[in-house]
DNA sequence: GGTCGTATACCGAACGATCGGTACAGTCAA
DNA sequence: TTGACTGTACCGATCGTTCGGTATACGACC
C-alpha cells in the first residue's frame, strides 16, 4: 500500500469536513491505518495529506475536465466537417458531465469550495484560486474561440462556477440534490447564448 | 452587558470559521469574557451561542430582506398609481442591496453557507433549510404575483440563492470581490427576465 | 543455502497542547 | 443581603505529532 491508495479516502474527508475537521482519528479510521503510519506515508502530516489530495484532484481535472475543453480547437473544425453542429454546446454538455460525476448528481460537497469556506491555512489558498481561475480561463478560451468576446466570455466562466458552486450549496443546504442538476442541465445552454 | 451584545462578534466568528472552527478561547478574546461569564450569559455554551446568532440573524432577514418583499402588493399597486414602473425589479434591486451590505460587498462570507460547509450538527440544518426556503418562497411569492408563472418562479428564487452564494464563494476563493458584485449587479434583471 | 543489512510498512504508547465544560470562591452594585 | 456577574483553577477528552519498536521482504556477501 502506497500514499495513492489512501487518496480517495482522505479526499472524502476533506471534502465533507474541511481541513481542520478532519482528525487524525478519523483518518485513522477511515484508512485503516494506525496514526503512526499515516506519518509513515505523509511525513508532513495533515498538511501533506491534503496537499496530496489536491495534487491528485487537479490531475483529475486536468485530464477530465479541462484538456477535454482544450481540444475543441481540433475537434470543433472535425465535428463541423461531420455535420455536427454547436461544438462548444456539446464540449460544455461533457464538462458538465464530468462535474455531475465528481459531486455524484449533487450530493457530494466540492473540496475548494469547502476548504474556502472555514479559514483554511493560507498555504492552500493560492492553488485553489489557482485552480478556478483556470477552470473559468479554459471556459472563456472555449467561448472566445468560439466567437463571443473576450470580456464576456471570462463572465461566463465565472458564471459556470458561481452556477456549480452555489448549486452544490444550495442542494447540501436542503437536503435536495434537484438545484444542482437543474442548474447543471441547463449550464450549457447558458454559457452558449449569443452563439 | 447582555447576550445581545456580543451576538455581533459570534456572529463575526461563527461566519468566519464555521462552527467547530470557533474554540471557546476565540470567543473569550473577541468578546473580552472569560469562559464562566460566557457559560452565564449561554447556559447551553457553544451550541446555545450559535443558536442566539441564528435566532438573531434570522430576524435581520426576516425585517430586512422578507419583509420589504412582502410588502410587494401594497407598494405594487400605490407605485403603478404613482407611474413607477417595475416594482418588482425595484423590490429586488433593494433586496440586492441588503444582501450587498450583509456580505459587506462580497468580503464576508455567509453564516448559513459556512454551517453548511463543514459537517456541522444535525440540529442547526433545519432552521439554515427553512431559511432558505423561505427567502427562495419570498422571491417566488414576488415574482408570481408580477405575472410569472409559479413554477418558473419558484426556479428564480433558487437561482437567486445560487447566484449569491456561489459568488461569495467564488470572491472568496480568488480573494476578489468582483464576482460578486458583478452578480448582485445582474440579479434583479436576471430575475425578472420574462415580465 | 544460509545470514546479514537495509528498506518498507505498520503499530502502541506517549508527548504537550488545546478542546468544551464545570466548580467555586469571590466581587460588586442594588 | 441578595443576586448578577466574573476570575481561577480544574476536569476528562481529544488534538496533531513523535518515539521506539516489530514484521516482512529483498538482495548482497560468505
Amino acid at each position: 500500500m502506497s500514499r495513492a491508495d489512501y487518496l480517495p479516502a482522505l479526499l472524502e474527508l476533506f471534502r465533507q469536513y474541511g481541513y481542520d475537521g478532519v482528525s487524525l482519528s478519523k483518518i485513522s479510521t477511515a484508512t485503516g491505518l494506525g496514526k503512526a503510519s499515516l506519518y509513515h506515508h505523509f511525513p508532513g502530516g495533515k498538511a501533506e495529506m491534503l496537499s496530496a489530495v489536491l495534487d491528485w484532484t487537479q490531475q483529475w481535472m486536468e485530464e477530465n475536465i479541462l484538456s477535454p475543453l482544450q481540444s475543441a480547437d481540433q475537434a470543433e473544425s472535425a465535428d463541423l466537417a461531420a455535420g455536427i453542429d454547436a461544438t462548444p454546446h456539446h464540449q460544455l454538455q461533457q464538462m458538465c458531465d464530468r462535474f455531475n460525476q465528481l459531486y455524484d448528481s449533487g450530493n457530494l460537497p466540492c473540496l475548494l469550495a469547502t476548504l474556502t469556506a472555514n479559514g483554511t491555512q493560507a498555504t492552500f489558498r493560492q492553488p485553489i484560486k489557482m485552480r478556478l481561475q483556470r477552470l473559468i480561463g479554459a471556459i472563456a478560451t472555449l467561448l472566445t474561440a468560439a466567437g463571443l468576446p473576450p470580456d464576456i466570455a471570462q463572465q461566463r466562466g465565472e458564471e459556470a462556477v458561481i452556477a456549480i458552486q452555489g448549486s452544490l450549496i444550495l442542494s447540501r443546504a436542503i437536503g435536495d440534490s434537484g438545484p444542482f442538476q437543474r442548474a447543471i442541465a441547463k449550464l450549457p445552454e447558458q454559457l452558449c447564448q449569443g452563439l
